[in-house]
DNA sequence: TGTTAGCACTCAATTATTGCGAGTGCTAAT
DNA sequence: ATTAGCACTCGCAATAATTGAGTGCTAACA
């Protein structure tokens, strides 16, 4: 779909403004704001076109108009470019994360915190998922009886803890043994793949440390399928501050959404293409919730290997400029710590 | 403050139909609701009574009264009686816990679930405490380099995770050297009172093994003294649906509650008297966010000793019989299955 | 032929007007 | 002490009038 210049410009202004005031933008206004020396009789023959195209509607006859989520999709696509922040802003953002990079489940929350600040709306951040494949230590700690702690660690220094109770009592003593079996295995191989036969193989075992761990491995192996990352969300109020959310069902939904970690998560983590900044608007979402909100979305990594994502939520009339530039100055600043957090 | 037979039983009336229904209730309808054979201009003088003593206000001249916040805090103490809860909801509830009660987590999210389903406001359940003084166990597992887990077990078998950074490399075979040592010290006396001398006093360390010791102390003292104990809340969207809270601003003050873990923790926590079911009315409360709305908890113990507290935030119109009657049947629940799942 | 001024028209939003009804306080009768 | 009766109050909902930002169309113009 192509625009002439003009077509494109006036689009881009309307797009502008509507973002900044919410308030429908009509032909008088916007021929003082845009400079091209356009009398607004031009300028509404162009809205007229603009909206048999599909990128404007009218909310009722003789209103102004409105952009489409066609139009802000055109934008994000042929119009607009993704900034460099400003230098201030990046000293700022880079001391703050300097401050709170000690550590990872506070780095995810300050990334979050800065995100939401910065942006005005809503931020979700995902933690990097513990999974089966780069597990390279397992300990089992007793806790009480025949309860037990096993600490998972993966190879990049993250650990994720699994709570089970088994069928006999583990002692600190018997506790280590198991976990000193599973460990000599996982030089190996990975969990995934530790199957009956192996076990039986294994010689240093009496029948009952055999079963203990014919018990133990499915937990955890079911454990490491699930991605049940963390979801660090900041800034749901935020929202609350625009008109279009005056609507208490709006924030039901938005509620819904940041409260339904798995499903954010699991949509967040999607690939999709090799897009740097991905940006869903509106009906553009698969979920249902998410119909009414704009979505952008980044991902950041450590050895060119996806560790987690995080991104924004807010109104389909979202300042989509800003947002992006911010989202890609973020996900330098979490490439750069996250690398000197965690190790491949 | 007392007040004679009839008084009494018209200001019961004028709260039950108020929290129903959210309405001014005028004299007439009364006189129908409350069979005792009074007609409305009786009612009306003493509704003018009540009104001087301070049970009751008009929202506006010529409107039907409503019950103050006084009038909340005598009905609670003086009327109203806990009742015990209807047969087949303590089955159903009774079912529900058994069906998740094998972990301490989801016991604790599940009480969160049926609170906020059997009463319709918010509920918000503190796990227990891993403090100082109940610590049994320290498992320390290395992460990468210089990162390494502290696991802390406490007497009653719950776990809880400190992620520290330390000055020195610290492998899989150091991790464990360390984890014994803290733990020879754990037998004869607690945490809090491992003092430098005493480390130095320890024989089988090297320097450099010794000072980690140096550094690891202090975390876990630090982090065992934030009583940083889980929160889960559910239902937030339940009060949505009642009328006083249709305004955006008590919404956001709401989720400003929810959202401070600490506060929230610090307030639910704190002992009031000896009272199993806590009530605090609208301005009772000290959080200025919580001024429009009444929180009733209770805790659940282990040995008689508080482990954990959990409540319901709602209106101050909030059906004060009822979430008693909940609280206090599921605080029985939460004691006997937290008995199951923790020992002392 | 593209642009613009002018004009009649539309329609949401605001304000004013009215009527209704649930409720009150007061007084006089029971 | 209680109650019926009555005049009065005032929020609320419905209706009507007003305003104003915006449009589409037509005719004139460069």
């Amino acid at each position: 779909m192509e625009l002439n210049a003009r077509k494109k410009k006036i689009l881009e202004v309307i797009i502008r403004d509507y973002i900044n005031t919410a308030e429908p933008v009509g032909s008088r206004t916007l021929s003082k704001r845009c400079n091209l020396g356009i009398s607004p009789a031009t300028i509404r023959n162009e809205m007229a076109d603009l909206e048999e195209l599909g990128f404007l509607v009218q909310p009722h006859t003789s209103s102004g108009r409105i952009p489409t989520q066609q139009a802000y999709r055109y934008y994000v696509d042929e119009i607009m470019e993704i900034q460099k922040l400003e230098k201030m802003i990046r000293t700022d953002i880079h001391r703050g994360f300097l401050d709170h990079t000690t550590e990872l489940g506070p780095t995810m929350s300050h990334t979050a915190q800065v995100l939401s600040q910065l942006t005005n709306y809503t931020a979700v951040v995902l933690a990097p998922r513990v999974t089966n494949f780069n597990c390279k230590h397992v300990q089992i700690v007793s806790l009480i009886k025949n309860r037990v702690l096993m600490v998972v660690v993966t190879q990049e220094g993250m650990a994720k803890n699994i709570e089970v109770t088994l069928s006999q009592e583990v002692d600190t003593i018997l506790a280590l043994k198991l976990s000193n079996v599973i460990n000599g295995f996982l030089k190996n191989t990975v969990l995934s793949e530790m199957s009956s036969d192996l076990i039986d193989q294994i010689q240093e075992l009496s029948p009952a440390e055999s079963k203990l761990i014919h018990e133990i491995i499915p937990h955890l192996k079911k454990a490491l399928m699930e991605d049940a990352s963390e979801v660090h969300s900041t800034g749901l109020t935020n929202l609350f501050n625009y008109p279009e959310f005056s609507d208490v069902n709006k924030i039901k939904q938005l509620i819904n959404i940041v409260q339904e970690k798995q499903v954010l998560s699991e949509m967040m983590a999607s690939k999709d293409g090799n897009q740097v900044i991905r940006i869903k608007i509106g009906s553009e979402n698969d979920n249902e919730n998410l119909k009414d909100f704009s979505i952008i979305t980044s991902t950041y990594e450590l050895d060119g290997e996806m560790m987690g994502a995080f991104g924004v939520i807010g109104p389909t009339r979202m300042n989509y400029d800003n947002v992006s530039s911010v989202l890609n100055y973020i996900r330098n600043e979490l490439n750069l710590h996250i690398s000197n957090l965690l190790m491949k």
